[in-house]
DNA sequence: CATGGGCATTAACATTTGTTGGACCCGCTT
DNA sequence: AAGCGGGTCCAACAAATGTTAATGCCCATG
């Protein structure tokens, strides 16, 4: 049981159950949170309590810049984003990919300058968390603190996934395995359709993912389809045999953390 | 100023001025955390209440299983480590290196399960971290807590930088930034000799760093030497010229966090 | 309806990276 | 001294990946 609430600032913790309605758009960070332990009403309110504004962003626009020092994290409502970093020659690397119920920068919050940007893969709808807040509930709300702590901890254990895939693993391999991430990610927040989902992610962004060029990008786009174990048109993936997808990619979800217990 | 102290069970709390001589082994955290933000001798006392008993480890030995469950987190009091994951098909991939100061497996204490191994790349002295006293610490001592969440954000910060560079830099510029960084990070924790410091691995070791073969590991430090920024050999890496590495690199150490500022 | 741009796809060719096999060196053991 | 094992380094060839350029499709726009 959560004790240390801030509740002269959120008037919802005394009253969880009469959670105002424009709340329910953290729906995907209380399922994100919630999935690796469990999150009381008043640790929602106090989430709640820390949002300020929401804000839309274009497809392509750059969400948070580079460089900068935000005063808040960003939080995805709604769509895709992603961390990169440009070199000199103009090369581009997503870092990351962040889907609903994420917080983009949360690592800002402390890391204080951003070394990298973020960048709307589709409309984004997002809502900033304020950085005062955020430390006024590291100083009131040890649970909630160690599940934000245990959020960014995730994403560093993805960063690892990733690293092995681009450093052992084939092309193939690297590309099922990002796919079965993406799938188990979205699912958690309830962004999957059976076992299709949307990813508006083009050849060359894709690429930009996984460290290739276009062309061998869709070389090997081409050799998962061959294999029969996706389809993937129209910015729509479909897991066709998530068990050989799985087998492909030697996918082990345990990195994700999904386990709800005690943290 | 820290308020929150577990006196109670930290007898050093109130007379910081007299910490005990086996606490001097902890200099390397101090100087490590101590880099991004001031480090008060009521925390460092702290960070010390958390330690428990020490261990060597021999070069190749784990010093943590992939899969374990470990109940405490590890501290590198000297020499050098690495985390790692082995595919099925034998490839191991580094995905990161511990230098004296940094906990090995800090996000176990949030995470629980390991999803890979560490591994001592030389010989190893560590301190154990109890997982209950770190708790009780994210309890009471709020900024103390953010300091060690931080850390795991330049872990994180840290891996970004590795996916870059394994996805868009030529080998020998990844290369050049890894030699960058580890100097950068050696520095701090003093662990540098003028332009030189101590790198245990072998080229075989290295590749399984850079995701490459033995063979064009070997071409690509040839490269390297050819260049003239670097002397290697006998497991001592001189850099000759910081300027053209940092370029070659594109060495930017703003991920590091190194600026002391509040947090 | 014509057109231009973005995107997916493919071919041909260039470059990078991996594989195999072996030479050489060094320290250690027999 | 001989032999062994690990490590560095190199050559020759094979495979993966990048580059350049071209084609066709779709769609928004004039």
């Amino acid at each position: 049981m959560q004790s240390r609430l801030a509740s002269d600032r959120n008037t919802w913790a005394s009253a969880p159950e009469a959670l105002s309605p424009e709340v329910a758009v953290l729906e995907s960070l209380y399922l994100n949170l919630g999935q690796h332990d469990a999150l009381s009403d008043a640790e929602k309110a106090l989430l709640a309590g820390a949002m300020t504004f929401e804000r839309h962003f274009a497809t392509g626009q750059d969400i948070v810049a580079s460089g900068s020092r935000p005063t808040y994290s960003t939080l995805i409502l709604d769509g895709l984003a992603a961390r990169y970093k440009v070199l000199e020659d103009g090369g581009r690397q997503f870092t990351s990919l962040q889907v609903p119920g994420d917080f983009v920068d949360l690592h800002a919050f402390l890391l204080k300058t951003m070394d990298h940007g973020i960048v709307a893969l589709s409309p984004c709808h997002v809502m900033f968390a304020d950085h005062g807040r955020l430390r006024t509930m590291t100083e009131q709300a040890p649970h909630l603190t160690r599940l934000l702590w245990l959020d960014t901890l995730v994403d560093g254990a993805i960063h690892r996934e990733w690293i092995v895939a681009m450093g052992r693993r084939s092309k193939t391999s690297h590309l099922a395995h990002l796919v079965c991430e993406l799938f188990v990610r979205l699912q958690v927040v309830q962004r999957t359709n059976g076992m299709s989902f949307h990813l508006p992610l083009s050849q060359a962004e894709m690429a930009d993912v996984l460290g290739l060029s276009v062309v061998h990008m869709n070389r090997v786009i081409g050799a998962l389809r061959k294999v029969g174990v996706v389809s993937w048109a129209n910015h729509t993936v479909t897991i066709l045999d998530w068990h050989r997808l799985q087998e492909i990619a030697e996918f082990d979800p345990t990195y994700l953390s999904m386990m709800r217990e005690p943290r």
